[in-house]
DNA sequence: CCCCATTGTTCTAATAATTAGAACATATTA
DNA sequence: TAATATGTTCTAATTATTAGAACAATGGGG
C-alpha cells in the first residue's frame, strides 16, 4: 500500500511543463500526446492527495507545493542521470560523458584539438561543454556538475582534492568597438591613457551560487557594466557600451574587418590559469584528455 | 532519445532484492512474482548496458556497479519520500523549511529548546539556520532569505510588516580582551563602530542538534570563530581572538581587574534584542515556533 | 468587440508495459 | 540422492499509458 506516487518520469514532466510554459509544449517535447500529460498531472496529483497547478482558465500556475515538486524534482533528475553515468564508469572505466567548464576569459582552441581528436578516437564519450566564469568553475567542479575545468583562475582552492596544472591563457586583447563616441580619440599614447579612466568597463560577474563571488575586471576606478558571460561581453562592446578584454580567437572577424579596434596599452599579468579536475575521478576518458592537453602545452 | 533508464520503481525493486537476499523474497515483499523481478532487473541491465548482478548459479551477487546504484538508489529513493511527505504538509501550509537567522554575539538556550521539541515533533521541516551581524539580520528579513530572526538588534524597523517581540535575556556585556591587538584603539565611539566590522565574533555553535543544516554567515566580511560552550567562548576571548558577549556575572572578576573590557557599544540597555518575523508569513511551522517561544517567555 | 488560434480536459479505443503462472534448469542442503 | 529453493523463460492476461477526436474555456489580435 502507499507506495511511492513520484516517479522519474513524471518529474520530467513536471519539469518540461514548467520549462515551455505550457502542457501542450511540453508534450511536443516529449513526443507525447497532451492528453498524455494531462493524465500523468492527475495522477500525481491524485495519489498525493494535493493540487501541484491552480487551473486559471487555460493557463496554470504551479502552487507552493508544485513549485516545491518540482525544484526538489530537479535534483533528483540530475543525480539519477548522474548515476546512470558513474554506473556505466565504473562497470566499464570509461565515462560516457565528460562535462567540461571552459572559462570564459581562456583561450580554448588548442583544448578543442585535443578534444576533435579524442572524438574521433572515442566516439562513444559523450563531451559536454559549458561556460563558466571565475570561481563559478570552482564551485561547479566541487558540485560535480563538471569533471574538468580548463582556463580556471588561480589560486586553486587548497585540500579539496583537485588536481591542478597550468596551462596558458591565450592572447587576451583590450578592445572598443569602432563606432563608440570616444574610439577616435584613442589614436595615441597619450589621449588613450587619459581617456581610459571615462570609459566603461563590461565585466562579467561571478556566477558563483554561493560562496565568494569576484569580478575580473582590473582597475576599480570609472564605471562597471556588468554582464553574465562571454557572448554578453563582446555584443555589449559591440554596441558601445565600454570597453574589456576579449580572447583574440573570439573576435578575429571583427578585429579583422574593423569593426573593433585594440586599444594599444599594457596588458597587466593577471592571475594564472589552471588546469584543474578532482583527484579521485579515475575516469579513463578524463585521463587521456588531460594528458594529451598537457602535453600539447608543454611541448610550445 | 537515450531518456533515462533509473526508475524510482526498480530502485525500490533492487532495495528489496538486496534487503531480503533474493529475487524471490523480494517478490513476496513487493507483491509481485518472481518473474516480474527478474524482468524489472533485466530491463534496467539491458538499457544501461551493464550488468548488476553477477549470476552464480541460483544466487546472484551484485557487481560493483549494482553497488553503485543501489547505494545512491537509497538515498533517491529517501529524497522522493520525503518530497512527497514536504509537498503534502506545504499543501496544507506546511513550509517545507523555515531559515532562521541568528544573531550570533549571544546564544539562545530558550530558543533552542523550543526548536529542539519541533523538530522531534515535525521532522520533516527543514531547520536552516544563518548567522547574521547587526543589522545584516533585518536586511535577510526584508529580503525574504530568512523567515525568522532571533536576537535582533533594535529598534525593529516600522512600517515593514514586522512582528517582533523581545527577547529576556539577562545582563550580557560585549566585552574584548584588554591585550587584544586593537583593544586600544577602541576608546571612543566613532573608532569603536568603524573598527566593529573587522573583530571576530567568538560563536557558540550549538551542535547538539543534528537535523539542522546551516548556512554559510549572511555577512561576508565578518570572521566567525565557533566554540562550543560559554567556558570556551570566555577563555577564547580572554585569549584575545575576538568579542562576544557575556553573562555579567561570569566575568565580573575581569572586569574589576581590567582583563576584559566592555565596548562602549549598542545595547546601552535601551537596545534590546528581538524576536522577529514577517506578518504575513502565514506558514504553520513559524507559528508553532513563535507561539511557543512566546508562551515560554511569558510562563517566566 | 468579436473572431480564431491555443490550451487543457475528457472520452474511447488502441497500444505498450508489466505481471502472473507454469515449466524448466540449476544449485543448495539435508 | 532426494527435496527444496531459486531464477529464467515462455505465454497469456492484466494493467497502465497513450493517441486522437470532441469540447469548453480562454486570451490575444485585428
Amino acid at each position: 500500500m502507499a507506495r511511492n506516487p513520484i516517479s522519474i518520469e513524471v518529474l520530467e514532466t513536471l519539469d518540461a511543463i514548467e520549462r515551455r510554459g505550457s502542457f501542450a509544449k511540453a508534450a511536443e517535447e516529449l513526443n507525447k500526446a497532451t492528453s498524455a500529460i494531462s493524465y500523468a498531472v492527475q495522477k500525481l496529483e491524485e495519489q498525493l492527495g494535493i493540487s501541484l497547478f491552480q487551473r486559471l482558465g487555460r493557463r496554470s500556475v504551479l502552487t507552493p507545493a508544485g513549485r516545491l515538486i518540482l525544484a526538489e524534482g530537479r535534483e533528483i533528475l540530475q543525480t539519477t542521470r548522474r548515476l546512470a553515468d558513474k554506473a556505466k564508469e565504473v562497470a566499464t572505466g570509461w565515462e560516457p560523458r565528460i562535462s567540461i567548464g571552459i572559462e570564459s576569459l581562456q583561450s580554448y582552441v588548442d583544448f578543442f584539438q585535443v578534444i576533435s581528436a579524442f572524438l574521433l578516437e572515442f566516439p562513444t564519450v559523450e563531451i559536454d561543454i559549458s561556460e563558466c566564469v571565475l570561481n563559478g568553475g570552482w564551485e561547479a567542479l566541487e558540485q560535480g556538475r563538471v569533471d574538468l575545468l580548463v582556463g580556471a583562475p588561480g589560486p586553486v582552492p587548497s585540500l579539496k582534492g583537485y588536481r591542478a596544472v597550468v596551462i596558458e591563457r591565450g592572447e587576451l586583447v583590450p578592445v572598443i568597438a569602432a563606432n563608440h563616441a570616444l574610439a577616435k580619440q584613442l589614436d595615441n599614447k597619450q589621449n588613450t591613457e587619459r581617456l581610459l579612466a571615462q570609459l566603461r568597463r563590461i565585466v562579467i560577474h561571478d556566477t558563483s551560487f554561493s560562496g565568494i563571488t569576484r569580478s575580473e575586471g582590473l582597475s576599480s576606478d570609472g564605471q562597471m557594466f556588468y554582464v553574465q558571460n562571454m557572448d554578453q561581453k563582446i555584443h555589449a562592446i559591440l554596441a558601445g557600451i565600454g570597453i574589456g578584454n576579449i580572447p583574440k580567437h573570439r573576435i578575429q572577424g571583427y578585429l579583422d574587418k574593423g569593426i573593433l579596434l585594440p586599444l594599444g596599452i599594457q596588458q597587466k599579468g593577471g592571475v594564472e590559469s589552471f588546469l584543474a579536475w578532482k583527484i579521485n575521478n579515475k575516469g579513463k576518458g578524463l585521463k587521456v584528455i588531460t594528458d594529451r592537453f598537457i602535453a600539447l602545452q608543454s611541448s610550445k
